[in-house]
DNA sequence: AAATTAGGTTAGTGTTTGCTAACTTATATA
DNA sequence: TATATAAGTTAGCAAACACTAACCTAATTT
């Protein structure tokens, strides 16, 4: 997880070609193309292209986890610190949509188990910070205590995730850090204790 | 949309193609083997590649329209309708794994702009006979009027779509259909009318 | 000063991709 | 009975794929 500057430029790079068409536009002469040098080069900074590919999912996880992260510690009310991931997300999303490309890209990842560990690990990691969030706020009682939290976690990013991919298949035209203000107003009033 | 017997098989070894392993197990060459035949056959019955993806997409998108649509047909309450669409989807994927595959390389489409177009119409299909039910249903007074149908739809949906995912990342391990139920309880506390 | 290393290059490998031309043959139609 | 037509075949195309060997050169280390 320590990348060189080169290494970073190849994963912008990646990111950049995968935001544009999609994961089946991330090979090596294109790779290579973009970062304006030939392709054997690449293999003096990625063992192979899987290496690449596993690369870029965990330099974006790591962008995004740091900044739930700061969320997850940040000791405000339960709810507060949902609305915040919400926004967080949506945010980053919005500033840079190629992301996005990457963490749906997940679903194609069946064919190589490398990959597919890796995605596997992410959605494992986040649903498990969510689920601590909603217990948390059991306990404080601002969450309602008659729906499992890993039941109340799947709603809230079920609905994150179709809100974004909706987004993308408008070609990103829509206002996604909108689209999260209305999401979060309906998740609060579905799960917040009367 | 009226398939020769040929073109039927065709459309399901594509399926079961993409069941094992992704929309990059689908090439002519693999398809041929399938079918035990020759490649250039293939073009027999399909213009090109681009056309056998979208039949086979259609093909699945009808299959499933059908049930939906005696569903919305029943006369039955729009909670028991949606708790139907649940069951009916998720024993549909349980039985037949492969098409979940199909669904989600949705996502993998954008560079195909023939693909991504029939995508778009079938999620927005979907999305617009789900918020029928549910306007349906608030004017019955069984749902909630404090949430838009549009953002009720998102829930369900969303919630739907992420819970298949989960079973696809356990490798269909669990046990879908169960999924199915418990999740139903869980949105019909979240959008029944108190 | 000599040797190693990092990071480029050119040239090329074998494989896979989607697809086509030209030929054959059995069936259905005129 | 003659003739289309549908649906298969063999052979092969150009392009794209990931990747490698061998070489060069500038900077760093010994």
């Amino acid at each position: 997880m320590n990348f060189s500057k080169r290494q970073i430029e190849i994963i912008e790079a990646s990111k950049d070609l995968i935001g544009l068409k999609g994961i089946q536009n991330l090979t090596i002469r294109n790779l290579a193309e973009k970062m304006s040098f030939t392709q054997p080069s690449l293999y003096r900074h990625f063992k192979d292209k899987t290496a690449i590919l596993k690369s870029v999912l965990l330099f974006y996880k790591d962008i995004l986890s740091k900044g739930l992260i700061t969320i997850v510690n940040s000791g405000q009310p339960s709810l507060v610190k949902i609305e915040s991931i919400i926004k967080f997300q949506f945010n980053h999303f919005q500033e840079n949509p190629a992301v996005i490309m990457v963490i749906f890209s997940e679903t194609s990842f069946q064919y190589n188990s490398i990959l597919s560990d890796v995605v596997a690990k992410i959605m494992k990691q986040k649903n498990k910070m969510l689920v601590g969030i909603i217990d948390e706020g059991k306990k404080k009682g601002e969450i309602r205590v008659d729906i499992s939290s890993e039941q109340l976690a799947t709603i809230i990013m079920g609905s994150m995730r179709l809100t974004v991919l909706k987004w993308k298949l408008t070609d990103f035209n829509s206002d996604l850090t909108n689209e999260g203000k209305v999401l979060w107003n309906t998740i609060e009033k579905l799960i917040k204790k009367q």
